[in-house]
DNA sequence: CCATTGATCGTCT
DNA sequence: GACGATCAATGGT
């Protein structure tokens, strides 16, 4: 498909927020569709509470900790998978959650895979949506990005100027809500809904 | 358009 | 045993 170059892994190498702004604009592409990125969020190592390596190692984050420029790929609410991209100097244990992208390519194949999509702009609004849309899954935890033929890749896209970025806190994260660590291109139709985080119903019935 | 709720299970306490 | 870095369906304004 497309034939440009794969993001080199100093590019990933940096302070999470840097590539987590740069990271707008690019192109994720696997298996027959690609996607524009246009909504990301910022997760820090040990010292971020919001981060799933908040309190240390585990085998789930495993991947948080090792070398930048590969994914981490969780599972969610026992049934989705969410995708990031591993950041900063080796054991940082940073990451950049990939929330949502506009399908540029493959939306025959995108639509094939996400048929309760009411339109295209929904097709990859929301992160378990993007990985859904793209065929990513748990097969995929650990993938390098930046190794030559790899399947999943990163190239430059288009960037996004400054004035179109926009920020604020992390969705559904009630841990540290004043870090506004979550960047979306401005208006974009495919960036998802806002929803604040903390915990929903209280009671167990007497 | 907005708010609420069920689904469903790996992970960590 | 409780809790999610969520989604889709439902019902109301």
């Amino acid at each position: 498909m497309t034939a440009a170059p794969v993001l080199p892994r100093t590019f990933f190498a940096r302070e999470v927020m840097t590539v987590a702004r740069d990271l707008l604009g690019r192109h994720l592409e696997h298996d027959g569709v690609v996607v524009r990125l246009t909504e990301v969020e910022a997760y820090a190592g040990p010292d971020d509470p919001a981060s799933h390596a908040y309190r240390g190692i585990t085998p789930r984050n495993a991947v948080m900790f090792g070398p930048a420029g590969h994914l981490y790929v969780y599972f969610s609410y026992g049934m989705h998978w969410c995708a990031n991209v591993v950041c900063g100097p080796d054991g940082a244990a940073s990451a950049v959650l990939l929330r949502a992208g506009e399908v540029v390519e493959g939306l025959a194949v995108a639509r094939s895979r996400r048929t309760t999509a009411r339109g295209d702009a929904e097709l990859a609004r929301g992160p378990a949506r993007l990985t859904a849309a793209l065929g990513i899954g748990r097969e995929h935890d650990g993938a390098d990005l930046c190794r030559d033929g790899a399947s999943i890749t990163l190239t430059p896209g288009h960037p996004v100027p400054d004035l179109a970025v926009a920020h604020g806190p992390r969705v559904g994260v009630g841990a540290a809500a004043d870090r506004e660590w979550r960047l979306w291109v401005t208006g974009d139709p495919t960036v998802s809904a806002y929803r604040p985080g903390g915990r929903r119903r209280g009671g167990s019935a007497p």
